[in-house]
DNA sequence: TACTTTGGACTACATCTGTAGGAAGGAGCC
DNA sequence: GGCTCCTTCCTACAGATGTAGTCCAAAGTA
């Protein structure tokens, strides 16, 4: 598993989504897997998938006329990468401020608030 | 205060910051701000300062040849905007994902957790 | 075997972003 | 008052992004 910090946009989020889920997987279900909450063109699939390929996110694998995609990058590698450039563009690098906003704004509901504690309490036991 | 939901850009960004921290400012002012974070030419600030003006990011004061900028949008819109975009994309818009994903990756010290913990509590009572 | 169909490769194009140069007008210096 | 300089406004330009069309070869079909 690659460890590049490569940019994947919004758009090709979508596309890695898909495919962190399950791989290989060839164009067609991909656009299939798509198909229900976008109304992206096929075409416009086959481009985000083609840039994806060429940013080493995703690789191809050629069986004759079979081309089956799977990532390079793992989820959790590009979940941090994001994180880290979110934080440190809208919160100056704190998760605390984040989640200071997050509880000040009543974004949570009380059982949001709960799970998060216990998450936290886990952590320190 | 203009409940706009316009895209500011990273660069963008760090301009709005300067002005969140104090306004109203004037060109100079602002890239006398920006200059020992980032490298950048003063004409760059100054293409950033005129977009978010064109966006109705910001405003200018014209007072004969004195131009002073100051925000339009409120940091706290902002930084919910961004929020809620960013988690959309990368955790499916479930905060509480991504405190897990930071936990379990031993991105939060032990005085982080405590200080999330402590956080949460005030809000439960 | 010639025709159609299907999907990948390449091309297109407007907009946004980062990064900055050039023109033009007012303010200060000589 | 003219020249210079600072500052704003307009222009530039390459790379990323969203969105999609065209071309071409391989595979199936008649």
């Amino acid at each position: 598993m690659k460890h590049t910090a490569c940019k994947i946009s919004e758009a090709e989020w979508q596309v890695m989504k898909v495919l962190w889920e399950k791989s290989p997987l060839t164009a067609t279900q991909i656009i299939g897997c798509l198909k229900p909450e976008t109304q992206w063109n096929p075409k416009t699939i086959h481009t985000l998938i083609a840039r994806l390929v060429k940013k080493e996110a995703l690789a191809v694998n050629k069986d004759r006329n079979l081309f089956q995609y799977y990532p390079l990058v793992s989820k959790e590698e590009c979940m941090r990468e994001e994180t880290k450039s979110f934080l440190h563009k809208v919160y100056d690098g704190s998760i605390h401020l984040l989640v200071a906003n997050f509880v000040k704004n009543e974004s949570l509901s009380p059982q949001e608030i709960d799970r998060l504690r216990k998450l936290l309490d886990e952590k320190i036991n």
